[in-house]
DNA sequence: AAAGTAAATGAATCAGTAA
DNA sequence: GTTACTGATTCATTTACTT
């Protein structure tokens, strides 16, 4: 497969194009009124470009004036990906309109992730728009399938069904009244809000180019809306991560960028791509939350803490400018290695004190009663409960 | 607090309005270009209305005409939420921003769900948007929380950082290279991408109403948009969901509606108080308040009781044959009068015997530990947390 | 006991924002 | 402009466990 990079602004540069090619990306300015730099992880270079238009209408023309040229670079029915964030995808959408069509339009993909935050008066952004416009109905699309929600009935899964007089959904019954069963189902059809990890500021996959988008976004783009061996065009390619997603899905791909050092990056990144595999999206954030029992903190303004073997909670409020750390004992854990777990990271977080909430009766644990002051041992209202149950059985 | 309801077009509705609003939330039809039909779950009554209109200017044109008297009922900061899918998303952010400006629009908010599918080629509609403006930088905004990722480091919650030579991030330490502890921490700012669940087909909430929305849905938006006290708008109310969140929130609220059908189911379901108040309980689950107060139950198998002053819950295997009886205190209840209560209820429901948890310290509790071996006060560990803070304090 | 592997957790960083 | 904060993530290192 070709990987083809060419210096230069896109709007000159497509038109020489040799071959038609079935998907575009888009990732232009942003239009933030700002100037986008990144530095790479050893300091020693410096990428940057400028997102400074005077107006938005100036933005707009620049915009329409190279759409124009990648929509002439597209088989028939080649599609177009436009990623853009809330600022513009009103006016995108307006503009991809005015050339592919109404009926061109054929979705608006919602890009959403978790990243680092801040204090804000309003909510967080945590999303980016990807408009979808096709230039036919003969658009490439590989359908793809999610996993079936945990919630999801088996039944659904495993009874055919039909309509009944009401038109109502039923499940299907054979003349006898049995069920009837349904064919191999291959999962739910991909939806158009996709969770996909941020480009962590840690991530190896990183280059220290401003802007990096995940190759994981660009991968399932690819992967959608082109097949092997067909020509994916990305114009403002920035560091290549649509060359290298192309490379890896075996399609040939050509970008195009203003910037000689964006160019000489992205051709090192096709000749040697890194991936980082993230973890969260393979795994599901959930993997990492535990089936907790903080329910026995109820009434305190906790903190959950999911990554830490002896913490489960901290005090919102902290106590007199100091952390309050939490445990709740679980089935089969004994209050003594609690205890010696608590301690140290009591001492180690510089914490007030440290709770253990005991849950699972013991007589282990008066043991502790006055073992440390920074370590406190309270137990559950169900022990009590329990204890005070026993004590009626022998009376 | 009022609930008023009106039959009409809210185009000459609105202006006789004697109160100003701080929130209008519009839900008005997405020119789907077809009849929205739905039918209630006995078959009985068939809700409908026309979303036909011969062409988008012309939509476009009805929707202005209503969005500029709406802005003239509102308060000088009052805030905007229009709620539209991808359809209209675009020309519905257009039109707004030529009447509150582009200053006035203030986040373009992601309503995702998981609904049942059907195949389809393409990508499966899952998300609708809500656009949020204001006519001044005096809204009204009550910041709310979400949780932390579960995969967020202790260290980050519990340690202060600052910046080295270089301006880079790095743990906070004082002369001895001890770490320094960092202070309150409420959790990470809402994100503009809401997964609320789409109201299901078989939720007891569905009142046969075509496009209905979730509770939840409109609680977030009222209570994020909106103080105590104040007006709230829904000029396209429909089955009065905007209603409902707001009586349940303590807002006034004005609905209307062209449909005489729709202002009647409206009002009955904001006028019966018995059928939002078992929906409370469920708003807490998914809402991101206060949980309920069995969880300082945790770890017992309880039945919940309901409409019995004495007892919120029973023992599911007994005791001997017998049942046990449960009560948690409740903000502001004394134990004196939990006891007489408990001590009253156990005898006539012949139970062997009822525990009452502490959850809100205080001495009294303490007179009560032998009165009787029928009531037995436990306490939460909240309290005992509490205490030992306490101590500390004074040491 | 030493070596090798898996799991736990500490460190670093940013198309972040606010004052 | 400059300074002060943010937390989700992956990378890197330490600790725990097995052979």
């Amino acid at each position: 497969m070709l990987s083809i990079l060419k210096t230069g602004d896109c709007l000159s540069v497509v038109p020489q194009l040799q071959q038609k090619s079935r998907l575009a990306y888009l990732d232009p300015p942003f239009f933030t009124g700002g100037r986008q730099e990144s530095t790479t992880r050893d300091g020693k270079k410096k990428y940057s470009y400028d997102d400074r238009w005077n107006t938005l209408d100036e933005y707009l023309e620049f915009i329409q004036e190279r759409l124009l040229v990648v929509k002439k670079a597209l088989h028939d029915g080649g599609s177009v990906i436009y990623h853009c964030d809330w600022r513009t995808s009103h006016h995108a959408r307006v503009l991809l309109e005015s050339i592919w069509g109404r009926e061109g339009f054929k979705a608006e993909i919602i890009w959403t992730y978790k990243r680092w935050s801040n204090s804000k008066r309003g909510l967080m952004p945590a999303h980016q728009t990807l408009l979808w416009l096709a230039g036919s109905e003969d658009y490439v699309f590989n359908q793809a399938f999610d996993e079936y929600s945990p919630t999801t009935n088996v039944d659904q899964l495993l009874q055919l069904r039909t309509r009944d007089d009401r038109n109502k959904s039923v499940y299907a019954a054979d003349a006898n009244g049995e069920i009837l069963p349904n064919g191999k189902k291959p999962g739910v059809p991909l939806s158009d809000v996709w969770d996909i990890p941020y480009l962590n500021p840690k991530a190896k996959e990183r280059v220290g180019y401003p802007t990096q988008k995940p190759v994981a976004l660009l991968s399932r783009v690819v992967e959608l809306f082109s097949n092997e061996g067909d020509w994916v065009l990305d114009p403002f390619c920035g560091s290549g991560t649509t060359l290298v997603a192309a490379a890896l899905l075996n399609r040939n791909a050509v970008g195009i960028d203003t910037s000689p050092e964006a160019v000489a990056l992205a051709k090192s990144r096709v000749a040697s791509p890194e991936v980082s595999h993230s973890r969260v999206l393979e795994l599901g954030r959930d993997s990492y939350r535990r089936k907790d029992n903080l329910e026995h903190l109820a009434g305190l303004d906790v903190t959950p803490v999911y990554r830490n073997r002896a913490i489960d909670a901290v005090l919102q409020e902290g106590h007199l400018g100091l952390p309050v750390l939490f445990r709740v004992q679980r089935p089969g854990e004994s209050i003594a290695e609690l205890h010696t777990r608590m301690l140290a990271a009591v001492q180690k977080k510089r914490a007030r004190v440290g709770f253990i909430v005991e849950t699972c009766w013991s007589t282990q644990s008066e043991m502790f009663l006055n073992e440390s002051p920074l370590v406190q041992v309270v137990k559950a209202p169900a022990i009590e409960v329990t204890r005070c149950l026993e004590k009626l059985d022998v009376a």
